[in-house]
DNA sequence: TCTTGATCATGT
DNA sequence: ACATGATCAAGA
């Protein structure tokens, strides 16, 4: 087992090691086979990395890397580096949100700061050939987070208010909400619409891909401009 | 073609 | 059931 990075730089120094690499030279360094399709392993390119980078493994509900503030998500793209899927961010709470705002909110917590690693994630390319790109850490600016901020609030009225049936990942600029469970049988409870206890799918919340397309293009270009060239 | 809604694996 | 890690795949 690989020990957590004891500083920001250590982690940002692991992480441009195996920059260029395949995911089949990553998961052979580790002795970790690789499946031939993600069907059924849908997190293993993100174990792969958490694992490679010395995150902690588990399921706590904390940032991978707690003790630096910083939570990893791994990002598949196409050639073009546009990202292929949205990002899942936490579960959306459901019940008990009295006094929750967004400041206190999972959202803003899990987002405040996050090592971005873009991976190929074409389905042409073979899982084991597939190529790590470069990380970027990266937080919200301020208007990043206002938009952040208000789809977060307008999906968390409609929960709070008895409308989560109500709510489609159709709303939100950049935050969206989505199901999010082992299979279409699993339920939890939610607010009603009479302000009774209903049984409804789990949801959780993500970001649209524009969004994270946004994070990386912005990356280059700041990169270029502060490189000065 | 692309997004929304559905789903898979694993640990607690 | 819910948290972690996400991608799949049906239908618009």
């Amino acid at each position: 087992m690989i020990s957590p990075p004891v500083n920001e730089q250590e982690l940002l120094a692991r992480a441009n090691l195996i920059a260029g690499y395949t995911l089949g030279e990553v998961a052979s360094y580790l002795n970790i086979t690789v499946p031939a399709d993600l069907k059924r392993d849908k997190g293993w390119v993100g174990n792969l990395l958490e694992t490679y980078l010395g995150a902690k493994a588990g399921s706590k509900p904390e940032q991978d890397f707690a003790h630096l503030g910083i939570e990893l998500k791994t990002i598949p793209v196409d050639a073009k580096g546009h990202p292929l899927e949205t990002t899942f961010i936490c579960v959306a709470p459901l019940m008990a949100n009295h006094g929750v705002t967004w400041d206190s909110s999972h959202v803003k917590y899990k987002l405040q700061k996050v090592l971005w690693i873009p991976v190929e994630g074409e389905r042409t390319i073979r899982v084991a050939e597939r190529r790590v790109g470069s990380a970027i850490l990266w937080s919200p600016d301020s208007e990043q987070e206002n938009i952040l901020k208000q789809d977060w609030q307008e999906l968390m009225d409609m929960i709070v208010l008895g409308q989560i049936e109500k709510v489609t990942a159709r709303q939100g600029e950049v935050l969206q909400i989505r199901p999010k469970a082992a299979n279409g049988q699993a339920l939890t409870e939610a607010i009603g619409e009479d302000g009774n206890i209903i049984l409804t799918r789990p949801r959780g919340f993500y970001l649209r891909k524009q969004f994270t397309a946004d994070i990386l293009h912005n990356y280059v270009r700041s990169k270029m401009t502060s490189s000065g060239s």
